[in-house]
DNA sequence: TTGGAGTTAGTCAATTTTGGTTATTACGCT
DNA sequence: AGCGTAATAACCAAAATTGACTAACTCCAA
């Protein structure tokens, strides 16, 4: 719930009114917050006491609005929350990902020009989220940060462009998907491995390593992973090193 | 609803065959399918017309199960999610995105040390997909393709890294977050420009292009924004200009 | 031979999310 | 003054998602 930073931020707000800033830099899309949700999340909220009503003004025979405020609480728990995305690497959900794992469904062919297409689409909105920057318009009012972020959505697609034409390459080149003596037995077994991608960021959970502490843990020398990735370990224990089951 | 794509490959399974092997390759957490959906994924694709039911086993007492398959339009509608998501940029969510935007909220010390320990984890699970990829057990019996979203990953990573540092020693140089004149003013009327960030891969919702075409749209040369940024509009009517607290 | 640990297959109530709907007022135009 | 459109402020029923739960079977060890 990260509405709760927002009322945090706007202070004493009604629903509408977080309404229209999360419409207004359509957070619907990269956060997952739908307008018809923020009335139920306040009121839950209120009701966990992590938000207060502050007041509730009427004007003319409108709907009356229920303004909010956050609580001591409230602000304990935001700082939590905000702390712990600070800090741990969260899920990232990407549908492409899920797309590419059906590679094998789709023509040789096709698949290299989907993805030399992807490099474009790719290319051309850095291009424009870099044009953005450049032009004035947020140069004297927007808040660095936000500059900040588009950059970060600029390195990784420059990672994903350099991806894309590799694998395409690849994809062009013929190699083979499944290695060799794969035959046709089960041709659904392929992903099965996905498991580690996921596996990885696993970890104990390690939330809010310690809310008001500059550097958390290691003396920064240490370049060993913290208390997750263990770098060494590598392949823990897989569900099963052969083809896990695998009925019919 | 990727479980039909699931179904496809997997061709006549019941529900728990799917839940297995969504499981097994921990899909909850990449996608977002918890194994409680599926059931119900399933029923509804099959009210749907994209699934049908098989057959109905039955093995002594046990709960019977009954078997899916996927129709013909179930294949015309799987093509079409795969096409679209092949070809299309997906909104992808990460929570750190959101979490950076209230990057003020943050001490300027521990955003950095945040944002550098960020760079360690990402290079941890960096090394640690490698040196899965390196060591043998998914070199003869996992197909190509898993290891090459690895590399995807690997490579957004690296973009994320870079990003980290350079972000991190623009923090700790003491960089202002707002462009001087800001006061006090709106605080929160910070982001409202994330707007842009989002609304980019808008687009006409251009589903699909045509599943065999290569270059879908522009001549390459364009640089300005395709139809997006609007560089002017700003922060429109604050219900209140005031400071809005930053009470306890 | 019993007990308990795990597997199989799926259900279900409670919570969440969603997209549309309501009902009033403000504004723009002729 | 009259009319239509947009903004305001929510509500709500329906759909989706969730995590916990059932309940029978299997299989091995004590």
């Amino acid at each position: 719930m990260m509405i709760l930073g927002l009322v945090r931020w706007m202070q004493p707000v009604h629903g509408y009114d977080v309404r229209r800033e999360l419409l207004s830099w359509s957070a619907d899309k990269w956060a997952n917050v739908q307008p018809g949700s923020i009335y139920h999340a306040l009121r839950k909220l209120t009701e966990e006491g992590l938000l207060r009503e502050v007041a509730t003004e009427q004007v003319g025979a409108r709907p009356a609005r229920v303004t909010y405020g956050i609580t001591s609480k409230g602000e304990d728990e935001f700082q939590g929350l905000l702390r712990g995305h600070w800090w741990n690497l969260g899920e990232v959900v990407d549908p492409f990902f899920a797309a590419f794992s059906f590679l094998p469904a789709l023509p040789r062919d096709e698949a290299s020009a989907a993805l030399r297409n992807r490099a474009r689409l790719l290319r051309a909105v850095n291009d424009s989220l870099r044009a953005a920057m450049e032009s004035g318009w947020m140069k004297d009012d927007k808040p660095v940060h936000v500059g900040w972020m588009w950059q970060l959505s600029i390195a990784r697609a420059e990672g994903e462009i350099g991806w894309c034409e590799r694998i395409a390459d690849l994809i062009d080149a013929g190699v083979p998907y499944l290695p060799e003596d794969y035959a046709e037995e089960p041709a659904w077994a392929q992903f099965g491995t996905l498991v580690a991608e996921a596996t990885w960021h696993g970890g104990p959970t390690p939330d809010r390593p310690s809310p008001d502490q500059s550097s958390p843990d290691q003396p920064s020398s240490n370049q060993s992973s913290p208390d997750q990735p263990s770098p060494e370990r590598s392949s823990r224990e897989q569900p099963s090193p052969t083809v896990d089951g695998e009925r019919t």
